[in-house]
DNA sequence: GTATTTATGAAATATTATTTCTTTTACGAC
DNA sequence: GTCGTAAAAGAAATAATATTTCATAAATAC
């Protein structure tokens, strides 16, 4: 799908006079254009109605109707799903506003998130002996999930919220060590990322937040839907965790790739695994 | 804005058996439906032009032509990015691929989800003495996600994976049962729903299948994202784990909403706790 | 200044949507 | 079952809208 009013914009130059007259009013009105017939567009603009016609046909093969449905692919700007949750909103209106604001959280990881660190991670996670990882609260649920996922293409990771145990385990080479935490600041991510690099152990971590004291001690950093309104909003919890979780299975998926017909068979062998004995 | 697709959704039971073909077909090929004319969608479904028009008039002020302006505001559209992910895929592709599926998961779920269920469902937990939550591999994240959440507002929710421990708990009055099950098939859950409902508590259920077994052995049914097509993909995995962890975040507002005043001030006393013993 | 091309609008036409009106179907009471 | 009534659905008429045609005007070239 490409965009109708870039394309506008892009020809305006080659269109004649009277047709850039009705371009231009699109270009500034496109939320009004889309109520409106070609005849009253051709009116308001100066212009008949052939020539709007003839313009939208230079647009889309569907002709005026299909600029119509164009733009409204395109301008679906309701400014009040921007706004935060409110206590007194129907559930159907927080539906609404939770679908724009989950979108907008994975369109801004896709955004911060550096793929190469995601591929340099993913290898790191390949070439190390030992996996751990830990998350404290709502990234204790990411981690987890990130143990579920490697589990199931026979890369164990070892996944709890016992920082002793973990203190342990990276206390010996050929381990990485994978941090999750939201802000960033958890103490006991810090003390835990000093003790990995006493030890020379790479940490990986996933943060909202490229200049949280986590990441200045982290390896590779994943970052995910760095926006400041992220602070200071409820719903950031939910999203926050969607965007921590995002982020996991794209290191999962690039895990995957890279060795991806022995990973593939893992996958299938150990869904057999599940199905022979618990079904 | 109010979605067009939700509103089907929501009305279809209201509307007469031609209107009703028309109704689901458009919720099943919105994308179709946006370059059709009221005639062809009329044949194609087997009702008359008028009943298509007529229908129309029901979901839009501007008849059919209105419909369709808004179906292409609702429906995103790039087809290739509906495609499964492929393990060729370099990382920026699977990205944009999987902003597509997780808004298109978040989307459906909106349309499926019943809101008087989820009413229902943080009504039936609000008057519970004891919470009792289970569910397995993937969906024990969303059950754990559950617990934290509840907690948060001063409703402790049991989460384990010990079904015995659960049986134990589910064996006395003025509890429920929230099962966690994607397919709704899986062996334990509903056989947790049968201790359940030998003791007379009430279950609830979120999966993805209304039809599933689980679904049929539940009070009451929170359904995310009940498409087919969640069947046979990879990216299924993430998606659904997403749409689930959704539907418990609302399920939590509708829990918060019913009395906010008390709950927000829970909120406040809880972060305020983490931050006097842990920071 | 004239010829030729290009742009434009008025009117004719075609398409599409909508309404009206008739027929059919469903539903109850008997 | 059958009659009466109401709701639903379709066919056809009408209205609205988009599009094309064609005549004319403006711009450009020579």
């Amino acid at each position: 799908m490409k965009s109708i009013l870039f394309s506008i914009h892009k020809q305006i130059a080659s269109f004649s006079k009277s047709e850039r007259k009705v371009a231009q009013f699109i270009l500034d009105n496109p939320q009004q254009v889309i109520s409106m017939n070609a005849d009253t567009l051709a009116d308001k603009v100066g212009v008949s109605a052939a020539t709007v016609v003839r313009l939208a046909k230079l647009l889309s093969a569907d002709g005026f109707p299909g600029v119509k449905i164009q733009l409204s692919a395109e301008t679906k700007v309701d400014d009040s799903l921007y706004m935060e949750v409110d206590p007194k909103d129907p559930l159907d209106v927080v539906k609404q506003k939770m679908e724009f604001r989950i979108g907008h959280t994975i369109e801004q990881t896709n955004i911060t998130l550096d793929d190469d660190a995601v591929h340099r991670a993913a290898k790191l996670i390949d070439q190390a002996d030992d996996v751990y990882t830990y998350g404290l609260g709502a990234s204790s649920i990411v981690a987890a999930d990130l143990q579920q996922k490697f589990i199931r293409v026979g890369k164990p990771v070892v996944q709890t919220m016992d920082t002793h145990l973990i203190a342990t385990g990276i206390a010996k080479p050929e381990t990485v060590l994978i941090l999750i935490s939201n802000t960033g600041e958890t103490v006991e991510s810090q003390k835990l990322a000093d003790i990995a690099h006493e030890h020379g152990i790479p940490v990986i971590t996933i943060t909202h937040s490229r200049k949280s004291s986590l990441a200045k001690k982290s390896d590779i950093v994943l970052v995910h839907d760095d926006s400041e309104e992220n602070e200071k909003l409820r719903t950031a919890a939910t999203t926050s965790l969607m965007a921590q979780l995002y982020v996991v299975d794209l290191l999962y998926y690039s895990y995957l790739t890279m060795n991806f017909n022995e990973n593939a068979a893992k996958i299938k062998e150990s869904s057999h695994v599940i199905r022979k004995y618990f079904k």
